[in-house]
DNA sequence: CAAATATCAGCTCCACTGAAATAA
DNA sequence: CTTATTTCAGTGGAGCTGATATTT
């Protein structure tokens, strides 16, 4: 793992991007080994169930949070429905809308996702300490606050 | 931004995994716009530039770094070398494989994507105290290294 | 001849878009 | 007429497998 590098290389391995990257793929993976059954969703498929909050959204909400068109989103929603994820419920107010919800499965899903996060930082905290990774978490937010203020 | 939320999506909102996928996205975006000139690769191909070293590389060893076949990873390296960004030579010891290297004109993007990152870092120091981004940074490559132990 | 390197050809899936239809 | 959504048709990206040429 540790070769000779010319000087530049040395620089964009260090690069705070780098450790960005590499944290994100070991997050996704560890999530992947995490869920007991597969759900196999696609990324942007995963996408969707990210942005989509508990309460339920329309699709012009997730389409503006994805940053695709609404056909696009559409689309997806579709298909993470025949997975038995969400479901379309008619918009009570507004006959033309209908509202994506979360089913019982996807809920499911949700809380699964947030309790891997809860022991993968149990298991950070116990790697670096509980005070240096809260330090962490607190400078990554406002970091990711003043490069992406209107952030999702 | 600030809008009521259900404990479980607010909890989703607060997870490590979001704020490394906010910072992920930042990034990018402002190294998009840092480059005056666009060079229009796809993420693949970019991917490829990320994984090339200025020492240059063989397409086995590209394949086995972004976890793609080789036919797969030799098909990018044409596609960014046609954009001028790379060139293949052959290997002088080994008469079967070539030297994927920085053109000119690559090893320009990459110096400049070097920069961008310095600058970056900069800016972030500036907004968070100089100690603190080393800590982050310290405490990230930390963690990666515990959670991607073979990582690029 | 067997193994390694690389390329070519053909194929599939994914993600997205624009245009058009429907309904409120 | 505008807005929300869906369907249809098409495009490009990105990856795969199988077959082939070349060199070691």
């Amino acid at each position: 793992m540790t070769m000779p590098q010319s000087p530049i290389d040395q620089k964009r391995a260090d690069a705070l991007g780098r450790q960005v990257a590499r944290l994100m793929l070991s997050i996704d993976r560890g999530l992947l080994a995490h869920q007991t059954v597969d759900f196999d969703v696609t990324p942007a498929q995963k996408a969707v169930l990210i942005q989509l909050e508990t309460t339920g959204n329309r699709i012009t909400t997730l389409a503006r949070r994805l940053g695709t068109s609404k056909q696009a989103a559409s689309k997806l929603v579709q298909e993470v429905e025949q997975k038995g994820l969400v479901e379309r419920i008619p918009d009570p107010n507004d006959g033309r809308a209908s509202i994506i919800q979360f089913t019982a499965q996807g809920r499911a899903v949700v809380e699964d996702t947030v309790s891997y996060f809860e022991d993968l930082e149990d298991q950070l905290a116990a790697e670096i300490g509980r005070e240096d990774l809260a330090l962490v978490k607190a400078k990554l937010k406002k970091i990711a606050d003043f490069l992406d203020p209107d952030g999702f």
